[in-house]
Formats: C-alpha cells, sequence, structure tokens
DNA sequence: AGTTTTTGATAGTATTACTATTATATTTGT
DNA sequence: ACAAATATAATAGTAATACTATCAAAAACT
C-alpha cells in the first residue's frame, strides 16, 4: 500500500469509545480479530479476550456495547478497507471495462498480503468476514440498524462497482443485484472450497474464484 | 403438488427420537418453524418452545440434542423438499434447456404456496432458510458435521443441477461453483430485498429475482 | 500536587443450554 | 381388564454467557 498515512476512520455510533484512542482499544480490536478467528463467533466471549490481553471484561465494555458490535466495528472496517483500496486501484484507469476489471479482482481475490495497516491483520479479518459477517446482518434488529447506518460502508462498495457496469452497460436493469452477487459469491465459495468442496470447483493453486466472477460479470452485461 | 402420498424421509443422525413417530414429534416440528421465524434463531429456546406448545423443555431434548440440531433437521427436511419437487418438476422435459430453466425456477423463486406437506408450513420454512441456515454451516463444527453427511441433500441437490449445465455444456468447468452462487444468491437477494433493498433491484411484483438468474446462466454457459 | 480520566477487580443478575431424576400419564400386549 | 412398557411432565440443578453496577487503584494531564 505504498506506505501512504492512510487512516480509516469509522463512525462513532458503532463504538461507545473509540478504540483508536488507546493502546488498549488497539489490543481489544487486534485480539479479538484473532480470537474469533481461532474459535468462531459464538465461543468468542469478552471475558475471554479480557483474559487474554491481561485486561479486564468491564474495560473492553467500555469500547463496545456488546459482541455484536464489536463485529459490526470489524465489517465496517473491512469494508471501509476494501473501498480505500477498490478507489485507489481503478483511479485512472481510463478504459471502463479495465476498471470494472480491476474492481471485481479486488472484490474476489483472496487477501494474502497483511498490509500492515496499524495493527490490523487483513488476512485474518478477510477470513472473519467470510465466515462471521453473514451473523451480523442475519438478526431480528437488522432494520433498525440499518437505518442507523451501520452498514452503509458496505452498500457504497456495492454502489460504486455497480456504477461501473452501468458506465459500460447503461441498459443493464440490475446492477446492484449483480455486484452484491459476486462479493457475496466469491466470499461464500472460499468458504465452501473449505469446509464444503463439492459445492464448488475450486482447484489447488489456481485463482479460479476470480476467472469465475470476471468472466460472469461481462458476460451477463454483454461484453 | 397433486395429493401424492409422498413422505420425506430424514437422516437418522439429525434427530434423537423421529419427531413423526407422535404427535408430540410433529407439533415441536411445526411449531418451532414459526417461533424461530418469529423470534430469530438466537432469541429461540426450547423452553419457550415447550411452553408454547403446553410441553416441556425436557421432552424436547428427546426428540433433539440442541437447537443446532433441530435447524440442520428443518435445512435437511427443505432441501428434500425442493429435491423432490426438483425430480417431479424437471422429469420428462425432453429439451435440455427447457429442464435447466425448470430447475433454476425452482431453485430461485420464492415459495408462496404451502404445499401443505403434512404439518410443515413450507412458505414459513423457506424463510427462515434464506435468513437462519447460514448459521448452521458458519460453526467450527462444520468439517465434522459435514463428514457425518448432515449436508449431503443440500450438496446433492447442486450436483442435479450442475449435472444439468454438463449436459448442456460438457466443457463448462465450473457448473457447481454456478449453481451454488445461484441458489445462495437467489436467497441472498430476497433477504436484501427485505432488508437492504439498495444492494439489489428488485421491483415490486416482477418475479426479477427469477429472470435474473435464469438470464445469468443461459449467458454464462453460452446459450 | 491535585484533579480528571482510565482501567481493574469484584460482585451480581437474568438467561441460556443443557443434564439428571423422579413422578405421572398413556399406550400396548395378553 | 390389567400389568408392563414407554412416553411425557415437573422439578431441580449446573456451568457458562452477556451483560450491569460499584468502587478502588493507576495513569495522565494541568
Amino acid at each position: 500500500m505504498e506506505n501512504l498515512q492512510v487512516h480509516i476512520v469509522i463512525s462513532q455510533e458503532l463504538y461507545t469509545k473509540n478504540p483508536e484512542s488507546s493502546a488498549l482499544g488497539k489490543k481489544i480490536v487486534s485480539r479479538s480479530i484473532e480470537m474469533i478467528d481461532e474459535l468462531g463467533f459464538e465461543a468468542f466471549t469478552f471475558k475471554k479476550l479480557g483474559q487474554s490481553i491481561g485486561s479486564n471484561e468491564s474495560s473492553i465494555y467500555r469500547y463496545f456495547e456488546s459482541k455484536h458490535m464489536l463485529l459490526v466495528y470489524l465489517i465496517c472496517w473491512y469494508w471501509s478497507w476494501v473501498e480505500y483500496r477498490l478507489v485507489f486501484s481503478t483511479n485512472n484507469i481510463p478504459s471502463k471495462k479495465d476498471k470494472l476489471n480491476a474492481a471485481i479482482e479486488i472484490l474476489t481475490r483472496k487477501v494474502d498480503v497483511d498490509n500492515s495497516f496499524s495493527y490490523i491483520d487483513e488476512i485474518i479479518l478477510n477470513r472473519i468476514i467470510i465466515a462471521e459477517s453473514s451473523k451480523a446482518y442475519h438478526t431480528k434488529d437488522i432494520d433498525s440498524e440499518n437505518e442507523k447506518g451501520y452498514y452503509k460502508v458496505y452498500k457504497r462498495v456495492v454502489q460504486r462497482v455497480s456504477n461501473m457496469v452501468t458506465e459500460i452497460s447503461p441498459d443493464f436493469e440490475y446492477p446492484n443485484m449483480l455486484i452484491s452477487t459476486v462479493i457475496e459469491g466469491a466470499h461464500q465459495q472460499r468458504y465452501f472450497s473449505k469446509h464444503l468442496p463439492s459445492l464448488t470447483d475450486v482447484t489447488e493453486g489456481k485463482n479460479c474464484i476470480v476467472k469465475f466472477y470476471t468472466d460472469l460479470v461481462f458476460k451477463v452485461i454483454n461484453c
């Protein structure tokens, strides 16, 4: 990421106290990422996290209202980071098709380099998004949380890429449906390839998920 | 469903005592479907279910080991039912393309008629599958549960439709990826259209999800 | 040095996801 | 019709979870 001092800013509604404002806050975020990945979201608790970082459960509650809100925070961070890479990588590409192509690659490829964005390990965070993020929005509170704007960054990412589709094919009726299918589908396929391989056709080594969805998009919009 | 006396048989590993073997068992299944839909899977408990059907928590545990296993049971029932409809609706269609077309319709359209398959409300069950089924397989136990065959019916549905794709386009490399993308995508889009509408382009009334995915499949496999 | 802010420790609550035991119905076989 | 077998209900109990509340200690700023 070129060593730029870019900083991801997260909406205040997602935390009680900004975890970026202290060493403890950063430790909470970075260690929670590791622990959710290790234990799974269900078995992860603030008590265990406190023990692991030599702090107290009650201190963690001062940063995040609940473990649900911590997950929402992580999801928001992730999509802000994706949005940043998306804008950065597609900027100044003159050809509309090359631009969309670059965008799809950002959305579908495996995160395999930790870009060392401060204290967050993006490789592990990517795994959490794949395995756990659907639990954040598959709840009874989805509508009120959506109104509060918890998912706006994700929606903006979809919108940005949908706009690229519309630039190429102005008459295509379902750009949002197409892009959200691609984003969710690519995540799903990575999970399936590891745990339910017969649902997919992933061959080791080859980057077939990127290939499949890139091809899919251009065929669907008639190019 | 033509009033056929067809019966969906569920693998023994998914229950402790077969819920079909008694009135109480059936009541547990049918009321649990309603309650999971009303409360969401997290807030649903065996205690509440017991109270609601005038039975006891401990009696429910005699049928299902845990609420997770009940969900797995419901998912298995649902895919068995889809498989039945799939085979029924695509049987004897001579044209390969018409056959695939019929299959995609079964997989992507909204379930809006309760086919009154005994005591199970398929409309509500379909909503549960859309909103809750990812919670069944996004756990740390996925690999051992998959080995035990908990998800084999779902995998078989994907396989059946993948085979139809391969019949039409033998050289297409990713039939499983395509079909699992379509199935999961269609569910996702129905959820989004209700709760995160900006991620989709669904217009009221029109059956655009079916249209979108049908078009997608035939374009991707070059027809 | 004093004040504010942050953190830690402890305790407590209601609920959950179970297990175990025993009593009471209900069904079934003869 | 009656005993035996089986199914269900009622109760109690456990360890863990997802918090909240309170207060003391430590750090940080002024």
